[in-house]
DNA sequence: TATGAATGAGCATTCATTCAT
DNA sequence: CATGAATGAATGCTCATTCAT
């Protein structure tokens, strides 16, 4: 085998371009967390400078530009990027099996997980930016769909409320899911973590002023 | 001409100088207003301009700095204004007598109502900001904290569940209808007031997933 | 009459406006002057930088732009004012009554005039720059207009050769004439005034080759 | 297969190098041509960019460097390939038997020809550049050299005007050819390749304002 | 030697803020 | 006080050039 692989008679090695495109990748995948960073840090995109980012990524200013037509771009793929994570995190715990409070669980579990991963960025990636960004909507919106389809399942299997609109109730889930989470990032300390989720599962099912 | 204008013996001064302060203020409020709508459209302080902001208010660029330091103090006027104007209102919902049902409903109709006002200022008051600016937390710390007694006091009077922790419960619930207003202001055909407010209050009461 | 002038009572004063309107002409005229000179120094508009022009006008960079959206813009009303002055100029001499040769020699000292007024300037006023700047073009364009209706005029008048086409011979002149004066400006000392303007008239009417 | 390579007695080195100097070579000539091609598009050396030249040469941007030590000196290799060109023509009509007619119309079809032939960087050589451009006013003396040693002798022959400056003459003839051309290259259906030629011989001979 | 990723000085442009009128 | 022209620091982005592979 070995010799096999040495039959190549000083042509060119194929493996010297991915050397390189490895490289670069290492390069662009330094700029999407300093990107990430940077963003996370100012709140967006506005406050975010450029050399910065690329200071924190350790390369040239002018290297930024080499991996992204410009800011917004790279504001864009780290939104991707996150949207991307949540969402398979989410796919990932429809399907486990189980009762109701197991896969609320299991749902919570992977959603708070996931803000505790992404820590500041979350904030940017949840939060409601202007209008004029409709990329920070993205997210938000991919979420509110799927706990929208599982919600009318639910009414459709009897097992939840039928005066809910499956649209207002997600949103407003979703809503409140994101402001606990956003607020326990900022001050981990205020609470555990299972008091977290445990808080969530218990608002979900019986709301605020529920009734024991 | 010129005796006419001098007919106002001693008395004058005292009404000239409040109606200079009057004219003052009235430039000064529009600034306020002015710089609400920029904020609200740019999505915060960091995208607005000072000068589309004096433009908008009919004024000189450099009038704005005779009435405020600099941009950061005009909003946080604004946000001030703003946190009047909610708390104020939310207050006044708290005075009203009735069972339960009927105080959730004044109280949230308050707060639809103050979206429906407040409009796109309402966004940035409300928005999840970088920390780095502690204005605008506190719109919803000052909510939070409300509703918190009010949950507590609740729990004591043994209305509602024991199991929840006020705070927490408080943070999520004011994340919930702050997000489902958000995104209704943004798309006001997609439900009625009365849809989103009978939404609120039935999710506050009986959760997301909660049985009939 | 100083009274009549004095007599409006304290009302501000409507001259106090054209003096502001007078001093940011004034720079606005610096800039175009700097910009000219810049321009000229540089061959163009791309070699030009905006803080040299502002600097040469003794204004900060800001301040141009308060008066041009960008540079590109200084540039076209260089050359307009450019282009307005020599057509004018062109003009004039038009009207002048005489035999042919006067009025020739008319023509020749407003060219040469203006070459010597304009400097550099005239230069790239004339230099036949890349196609993608067509203001450049305008100038040389209106010239050779003006030179073929005239050239036309001769003909009809049986004054000149038939067997010309007007706007082959318009443009070949016009050539001739920027080119000459284009040496002459960089290397003043190399001929007289005189010894241009009789080149000049002799070629027009004789050619190159010409005999006696 | 190493004995196979090894058998070039002595002779093959002296031909591997040749090769290897030809491709070299190849590459040179593609990025002169690329390097011409991207000046006559850009006006000059200013707006040309390295990239793009190599890009159109078909090499990598490094390339470039190991050819030439700069932009700079890429364009004045250009400049001298094209006043060669030009001059080689010229020299070529000179020695053309014939009456004056006869050879004036040579050297006019070697101009247009050439015009023809390099299109776009015609503009470039000619161009009047900016002072600090001597390069690009090589090939216009050059020209004007020979010109004015025609016309000299010319004179000296008595067949022509005694009263022209030869210089003077020279560079008011060359301008108008080329300035001519210039229009003719920019929009080459206003004129034929004949009336193009049969203006200039006109113009040389008799003047624009010359009677029949 | 060719490659193309990285570099960083250079330049255009913006915008909060100042200040003479 | 209001005005708005002027300011200049800040920042995004470009592109000639270098250099490790």
């Amino acid at each position: 085998m070995k010799p096999l692989k040495s039959v190549n008679f000083g042509k060119r090695d194929k493996v010297a371009k991915p050397l390189r495109e490895q490289a670069r990748a290492k390069t662009r995948a330094k700029l999407v967390t300093a990107g990430a960073t940077e963003f996370a840090l100012h709140g967006g995109v506005q406050g975010a400078r450029v050399t910065d980012i690329a200071k924190r990524a350790g390369v040239a200013a002018g290297t930024f530009y080499t991996h992204f037509e410009d800011k917004e771009v790279l504001f864009v793929e780290v939104m991707e990027n996150g949207t991307a994570t949540v969402l398979a995190g989410l796919k990932a715990t429809q399907g486990i099996k189980g009762d109701q409070a197991t896969r609320d669980r299991a749902a919570m579990e992977g959603v708070v997980g996931f803000a505790e991963a992404y820590g500041a960025l979350f904030r940017i990636m949840l939060s409601r930016g202007s209008s004029d960004n409709p990329m920070q909507q993205s997210v938000m919106e991919a979420i509110v769909k799927l706990r929208k389809i599982e919600l009318k399942a639910g009414q459709e299997a009897g097992m939840f409320r039928q005066d809910l609109n499956p649209e207002l109730a997600a949103r407003t889930e979703v809503g409140a899911v994101f402001h606990l989470l956003d607020w326990w990032i900022a001050h981990p300390k205020k609470a555990s973590r299972e008091e977290i989720i445990s808080t969530l599962m218990t608002i979900r099912r019986f709301g605020v002023e529920g009734k024991e």
